[in-house]
DNA sequence: CTGTTAGCGCTTTCAT
DNA sequence: ATGAAAGCGCTAACAG
């Protein structure tokens, strides 16, 4: 009969007494409160838990009746301080509200959770340096963590890299990876975007929208390819983010009054695409026969939108299922060969419904 | 001179010995690596850091020094196991892809990270009893919890009031919480959707959607509607989840074939509801002088979508920030004197664009 | 204001 | 296959 453990010191006493009197839930029930239940040491219950096969049979039934009884839930900040292995990952991402962030986190918390792990949720805002997100993060022990970009100070990737965990670098490939990277190049939709319009005819060439790191990116590369196909430099107007479909409309206002004819807008998102045509449409514009509009972050409805609405595709759940499994991978110990991974994007053309 | 502290025991000195041969970081830097550099005992770092007015200015000056020298980032498995508070809010929604979800945790984060807290998400799909996440989350010791809906298991409210912690139910008033609420009543919503589309004239009431949870109680308060003014039973049609534009397309379609004059339908999103009036425009239905079409959830294109789209809007920030103010104000031990909020619904009435 | 002591609940390591 | 001891890094409680 395995008696005692390191159970039954000074403080447990106090719990075990208040339980006796009454039921057995006064504070937390722990493993040692299954283990006495038991009748074993709290180790074998940690076993019995963690890996039952090393445990025998009965002695494995034992306890599994015992945390039925108690209704025992594990700790596991006490199970990761000791092991140092949370089963946490962080994740950082500038909005929820955005379909392709939204998306892929709900794919990549989706496949860790297969695994048992859990997501811990950053969200940082377009502006915001991510700095003391990325610390707060950290303060939790994640045993990986997947960050939004590839453009990070030199102060978070050292602090990343102190950590020794699985960093993965997700929607944007810009730049070299801390570790690990899947997504797609901005300059990449921002060049192809332009040839898709020059191809087409259109001039008087313009970029909407708020812009944050990654817009950037696509605008500096639409722009680039403009002048590189020799036509006029192209416009660019900065809105506030979040976009909505009122900036798309007052933005097109605004540049109506200058006469546009053959114009290509490209915008930042799909909701400012969407207000740009139906201010266009509005000012008797025909899109897309004077007009092009095309949009970005496949809000899917764009798809079906009656004014018709070109949009870059990216899949979403992709990038969030690849950014899972490059942290599964690398947890489990495998090598990982393809350390970036470039998810691509569709330019897809809609004719009005 | 303050010597010793518990600090140099036999497991740190390997660590220190390998910090004084190369850097200083060896495995994570710990609050005694700090204490030490700034010539303090580790209860002092720990007050600089929590309670920095409980500490002479000089040696806050030191510990802050150090803490910038070593890059010390704080262990909250420690500390939250040492304290019991973990700074730790577990959230638990369906999906994240849907707007109303997306939106409210964002204003819950925000909010709550205001004072200092994470989010912890947990997504439960929408047919998954909540039981597992539930425990996983708790496994967490987070200091409140998130939850969506009102209607839960006996052994999940068994072990949410077993921890002691703010326990908030979002998004759905049906009934009585077990801790705290914010949302709407779903019911209400169906009904007066229902007495909307009557008042209007309309016959011939048809419910599209996936039926989770929810929005079977719009549905069932919708249908019992309908026959308390004294019309023909309404027709259901259940669809798959997650809802999109083509599925409202195909419904309508396939009801089309009955031959419809006067008809109303009401969708379980936005996206059904748009697919439906694409559908009845196609058939050359006018909308919505044939056929009316209310959606629900507010997906913001609703307002401008060309083809009109009626739809009940709900304030998801609200909910979200509303919610988190619930759980801080618990955690500050303020008494909460509404532990109900209703934050209501609008049914907003488009024209065509 | 600051230091000491004694754990938080779990897992590691080493015995057996 | 199982148990005992020894912490993980931090903070509560008390002493000074």
């Amino acid at each position: 009969m395995p008696a005692s453990d390191n159970n039954g010191k000074k403080k447990t006493s106090r719990k075990r007494d208040a339980a006796r009197a009454g039921r057995l839930s006064t504070g937390r029930v722990t493993l040692s409160d299954v283990a006495k239940v038991a009748g074993v040491s709290s180790m074998t219950v940690s076993r019995a838990i963690n890996r039952p096969d090393s445990v025998k049979p009965q002695a494995l039934e034992a306890v599994r009746a015992a945390i039925a009884e108690t209704g025992y839930v594990p700790n596991m900040l006490a199970g990761g301080l000791a092991s140092n292995r949370t089963k946490l990952i962080g994740a950082i991402v500038p909005t929820l509200t955005h379909m392709l962030f939204s998306g892929s986190i709900e794919a990549f918390n989706s496949r860790l959770s297969e695994e048992g792990y859990q997501v811990l949720l950053g969200v940082s805002g377009y502006k915001q340096a991510d700095d003391n997100l990325v610390r707060t993060i950290l303060s939790r022990c994640p045993d990986g963590v997947l960050l939004t970009g590839t453009c990070h100070s030199d102060e978070v990737r050292r602090q990343l890299l102190a950590q020794d965990i699985p960093i993965v670098e997700g929607w944007d490939l810009s730049r070299p990876p801390i570790d690990m990277a899947v997504g797609f190049s901005h300059a990449a939709v921002g060049r192809d975007v332009a040839r898709f319009l020059i191809r087409r005819g259109y001039e008087n060439p313009i970029v909407i929208g708020a812009q944050d790191e990654r817009a950037i990116l696509r605008r500096d590369a639409f722009l680039a390819e403009i002048i590189a196909c020799g036509l006029d430099a192209a416009l660019s107007v900065d809105t506030q983010s979040p976009s909505t479909l009122e900036m798309g409309r007052e933005s097109f206002a605004r540049l109506a009054e200058q006469g546009l004819s053959r114009a290509a807008v490209f915008c930042n998102s799909d909701w400012l695409a969407h207000g740009v045509i139906i201010e266009a449409l509005a000012r008797g514009f025909r899109v897309p026969e004077d007009i092009a509009v095309v949009g970005f972050g496949n809000l899917d409805f764009a798809a079906y939108s009656s004014p018709s609405l070109t949009s870059v595709r990216i899949d979403r759940a992709a990038i969030g299922l690849h950014a899972a499994n490059m942290c599964l991978a690398r947890l489990k110990g495998e090598e990982v060969r393809e350390k970036v991974i470039d998810v691509g994007f569709d330019i897809v053309e809609r004719q009005s419904a």
